[in-house]
Order: structure tokens, then sequence, then C-alpha cells
DNA sequence: CGCGTCATTGATGTGCATCAAGTGGTGTGG
DNA sequence: CCACACCACTTGATGCACATCAATGACGCG
């Protein structure tokens, strides 16, 4: 199949909010956020990204995207036209089905991501964001323990619908706890047992 | 294309989280909640599905459902075997992309969601909340300013992160502002303009 | 070195949850 | 047809989680 190579720099936007959907893109590296930018109202990060991941899904629903993509760090992208991928499909039907899975599967973690800002406190809300971020890098064959988080406490404020300073305080307490150590950007998760124990002990609690 | 419908009872259940997928539902009469079944912690409501729309495409990414879908009214659906329509789709190419854009949209609209719960106050969730029931209501022939609610408070706190009482109180506060008139279920738009603000006005203040 | 960016930490305020009591509407059985 | 029970809803009093405002500290880069 015929892509199209792109390589981003740290920062710079793939796609904005209202820009013309040309296709989806497959990340080949580097991190990703994605972001709303409605009229009144400041940015809301509505994921992270990471290669193997895809791309402007949101873009098919009216041939433009609604949201914006910004690469946290020198990245690389394959661009995909998704009329391509129709035109394809009678030959390679699997690969129809695999595009299903995928748009399914975002459709999946956004509910997550709605079930975690609907019920959850703030601090099982960061616990459940490096759950699963590890999850995501372990499965790329990363560490379990060591994380470098690619964006800075306001993106995961903002895509956790807290404050900067709610994540820097429920770190402190983190470390307090001896569950992770935290050097900036560096997370190293000490005792991942307590820290699953902090999402899952939400029961009846605050339970809406 | 073969079709297969069905009727459900007030209350009764189109799928289970973990029910094998079959095909997805287009719903024909009546409203339909789903919501999410956690080990822990409670149900948390996803969406509220009103006739033309579409049940169950979560359940394409692992060939099982991940949510629970609940007929708030006495309910028809039609379900649509999926692989049918992937067969179908060297014939009608413009009905796989039907697919798409209705994925897509799931996706957008579970974006505005996130939004709303995670850079919005109460108040400003709820007007968000009744405003885009009312547009999708009006699209389909309805007012543009009655509405019976098919759901109880419960479900609407549920939805937009927050407890019965705080949706109880925030319809008290819209009735005093002459913003709406409120009997029971039954919703009357009064004041359509100061809705859309009670949402919109939100710029800097809170925003994450 | 000095500046800008990102992060931490403290003091105070407030939005919403929690707990609790009471109202109204609906269905059921006597 | 009314009495009772049950459920949905409302409304009040109190407390806590998190936002807000503000100051300080750490790192990187020209």
């Amino acid at each position: 199949m015929i892509t199209v190579r792109r390589k981003l720099k740290r920062y710079e936007t793939l796609f904005h909010n209202g820009d013309d959907f040309t296709g989806l893109y497959a990340i080949r590296s580097g991190f990703f956020k994605t972001s709303t930018a409605p009229e009144f109202g400041r940015e809301q990060v509505t994921g992270f990204q990471m290669p193997g991941e895809v791309l402007g899904l949101d873009g098919i629903l009216n041939d433009h995207h609604t949201c914006n993509a910004v690469a946290l760090q020198d990245a690389e992208v394959c661009s995909l036209p998704l009329d391509r991928i129709a035109e394809l499909s009678p030959l390679v039907k699997r690969l129809q089905r695999h595009v299903h899975k995928i748009m399914s599967r975002e459709i999946v973690q956004e509910q997550d991501v709605m079930l975690m800002l609907g019920s959850m406190r703030s601090d099982e809300r960061l616990a459940a964001f490096l759950i699963n971020l590890v999850g995501r890098l372990h499965a790329r064959g990363f560490s379990r323990s060591e994380v470098i988080l690619p964006m800075i406490r306001e993106d995961i404020g903002s895509y956790l619908g807290m404050k900067l300073e709610t994540v820097s305080r429920i770190f402190a307490r983190l470390i307090e706890r001896g569950v992770v150590e935290v050097n900036q950007r560096h997370i190293h998760i000490l005792d991942p047992v307590a820290l699953n124990q902090s999402v899952s002990q939400f029961k009846g609690v605050h339970a809406n």
C-alpha cells in the first residue's frame, strides 16, 4: 500500500482543528497529544498517543479534523489515505476489519477516560493514568517500572481534569508512601501493587 | 439487507458487559442508556441513545461488549450483523463508508463528553447536556423547547459526573433564573439563549 | 551567568459530595 | 376508593477535595 512518511519536530502540529481530513496517520516514532480547541474555554487534552497507534479518526465524520494533534517529541508518521484503504478493501477484507477494530478500540478507550473523569478522585485518576501508560509502553517492549513522561504536568492535568498543582501534590503523596520515585519527568514505580490498589480501592466510595 | 428486529420492555437489557458481539443495533423506537460495569466501583452511565442512533460499536474490538445497554422505555431495535455488512461492502462501498462515519461520530461525541467532564463546572455540564439532548431531538422533528426526560436524576448525574442532589439543585437554580420550567421529568426551556450562555460563558474560568 | 520554562509547596477559598429529613407522585391491595 | 408503601425528587446542614493565588526552587539554554 502506498503511504507517505512525514517527520515532525518537537511541538510541531500534525493537524489542526478544522484541517481537511486526508487520511489517518500511523505513528512510527515519537509521542503525540491530541487536544480540543473550543471557541470559548482553553484547550483540553483528549489523549496521548505513542508509536504503533493511530491518529486522525475524528476526521472521518465530516472530512475535517475536530482536534489538534501535536508532537511531544521529534516524531515520524505514515499517512494512510482512507479512500485508498476503502478501494483495497475488496481485496483485503481483513484490513477493513482491522480499521473497524482500531476505531472500536478508540471508542472503548474513550469510555474508560469518561469513567475516570466522571467517577474517580484525582489521585485515582493519576494512578490509572500511570498504569495505562506503563501498560502501553510495556506492550512495546519498554520497562514496566520506568517511564520518562513526554508531557508536562499541565498536559497531564488537562487530560485528567485537574490542575497542574494537583498533579504535583499527588506525585508528592505517592513519593511519601514509597509508591514511586519522581525526578522531573522521570518516574520510577517502586510498588506497582500499591499503585493498582490506589485505583481499584474505589468501590462504593464517591461512586456515582 | 437481512436484519432482525427485537422488542424490549422498559428497563430490559439489550446486551450486557461481556456478552458476545453479534452485530450492531439500530434503534427504531425508545431511548437507551449505556453504562460501564467495572469490577470495583458502581456503574457509570456513558451515554444516552435515541431512535436513529446505533448501539454496540464497543463490541467490535474484541468480539464482546464492554458496556451494558438498557432500554429506558419500551423500545424496538434492528440488529445489523457486522460480518454481513463486511460481505456486502464490495457491492455497497458507500455503506462501508457510512459505518466509518458512524464510528467516527461516536469518537467525536465522546471527546465532547470528555471535555465536559474534564473542564466544566456542574451547572455548565447540565446546561450542555440539555442543549445536546434537545438538539438531537429537534433533528428528529421534536420541539426545541420541550423535553420529557426518559431517565432519572441519578442517571443524569452519573453521566455528568455529579450526584443526583446536585442535578436537582442546578435545576432549582435554572428555575429561579427563569431559564427553564421543571415538572419532574418534564422540562420546558423558557430562555434558550441564557441556557447557551451558561455553557459558553466558561472562558478562562476554571479551564485546565 | 541570567533568563525562561517547568515543577514544587504553602495558605486560603469554594464547589460539590455527603448525610439526613421531608415532599410528592404512582401503584397496589384492602 | 382510600391507605399504605415505594420510589423519585427536593432541600438543608456540614465537610472535604480540589482550585486558586502566590512564592520559591530546579533545570536547561543562549
